[in-house]
DNA sequence: AACTATCTTCTTGTATACAAAGTGATTGAC
DNA sequence: GTCAATCACTTTGTATACAAGAAGATAGTT
């Protein structure tokens, strides 16, 4: 695992958080971690409190790193967030967005299309992020740009699972249609609607798959 | 201005960028600050990593931090994104909220009006950012709640300003309760829209300051 | 005289050493 | 036998020492 490089370290652990290595609550400890990472104690905790900041890590003073995995109520309220975000750029790309960039979002959509054909969830989750990001950055927003692709990347991992699901792809594909038919006749309202719903849609069905799991272990 | 301790240094740091102690595109000598505060660099680096991740400091690789405040524009997107996060708040506060955080909000408003009355200004922001973080509070979903305190603070020095200008504080009552009154006839809409302009006047102004500025520059 | 290359110096990044705080275990007293 | 207090050990936080890279200056060449 010999790694350099305080940033490299905490996208390494980022993806070692995700992937399931670490548990919620786990603590990490720094120096097992430096000298498996092949590093001493000051990146390593400069990796630590990277991953503070983008909210994967709580730091307790005097106690150490805890893996903080967020709960199914912090990430319905995640999800909701994310639906006003990308409400919001509809809105905004409605208006300010350029016919070449219409041609981009068609091109991605027919990407889209090819991945769901194939039962490739992980290609269909690519471009599916493309789609979205060009929306963002649509907005003619930068700055909401930067906050939407941060929350996107935080919600990846439980957005992943969502492709799982029986006809998903193909309810997804309908729906970017919808999105892209809104942004084309300029519609902000329909476009706004069109991709909260889009969104809100996920996080209904990451919320009643938690229930499933709730149900099942009791 | 002996003092400890590495958040506390990110405090200090961050109101001497406020305050204009350090303009932007400064550079930020590690030494230099490091015995200012009597600190050594270790704890001081991690200071300047928390600043980075607020967005007040950019971190060059091999190079070193560099103060870095917002432009024109970058103000301006963050004043639309910060109009939008409030009309959420706002929406979803409409249908959650409770009698109790009402008359909350209609008490904020009242020391508002106390204050506007007094021509304090400082009194007035305060109970001001109070009210406005009411419904954040009350649009039931606390991450949404963070993210618009965190962004609030960041504008915190340019709203400010704001309420220099003649009359402003009395319209800025006006306007809160047209917010009162949406909320409390539970008017998701009515809430959103008061709100999304109330703050979207205030990226206006800015916008004419700014223009103002450049005009009187060249 | 101007341009380039190398060397020196300054600054950042990393490692290690040290200090302080917290946790747990062991021992003593009730 | 159980509870509490103290002591030892573990772990975090900070300082210092060291290494590596970047900027600037000086000298040499064209």
């Amino acid at each position: 695992m010999e790694q350099r490089s305080a940033v490299n370290i905490a996208n390494s652990l980022e993806h070692m958080i995700f992937d399931g290595t670490f548990a919620d609550g786990d603590r990490l400890d720094e120096v097992r971690l430096a000298e498996q990472f092949g590093v001493s104690r000051t990146p390593l905790r400069e990796a630590l409190q990277r991953l503070e900041s983008s909210g994967l890590v709580t730091l307790i003073p005097r106690r150490g790193a805890f893996v903080r995995q967020p709960g199914p109520l912090e990430l319905l309220e995640m999800f909701e967030v994310m639906a006003e975000l990308e409400a919001v750029c509809a809105r905004l790309a409605a208006r300010r967005m350029s016919n070449e960039a219409l041609e981009e979002l068609r091109e991605a959509n027919i990407r889209c299309q090819m991945a769901s054909e194939a039962q490739d969830s992980d290609l269909y989750y690519a471009e599916n992020e493309r789609f979205h990001a060009t929306i963002y950055r649509e907005s003619g927003n930068s700055f909401l740009e930067q906050e939407s692709l941060k929350l996107q990347k935080r919600l990846r991992p439980f957005r992943r699972q969502q492709l799982r699901f029986r006809g998903r792809m193909a309810q997804s594909l309908t729906e970017h249609e919808a999105i892209v038919a809104a942004l084309t006749s300029g519609d902000s309202n329909a476009a706004a609607n069109a991709l909260r719903d889009h969104v809100t849609v996920q996080g209904e069905r990451f919320q009643s798959l938690m229930a499933g799991l709730k149900a099942a272990a009791s």
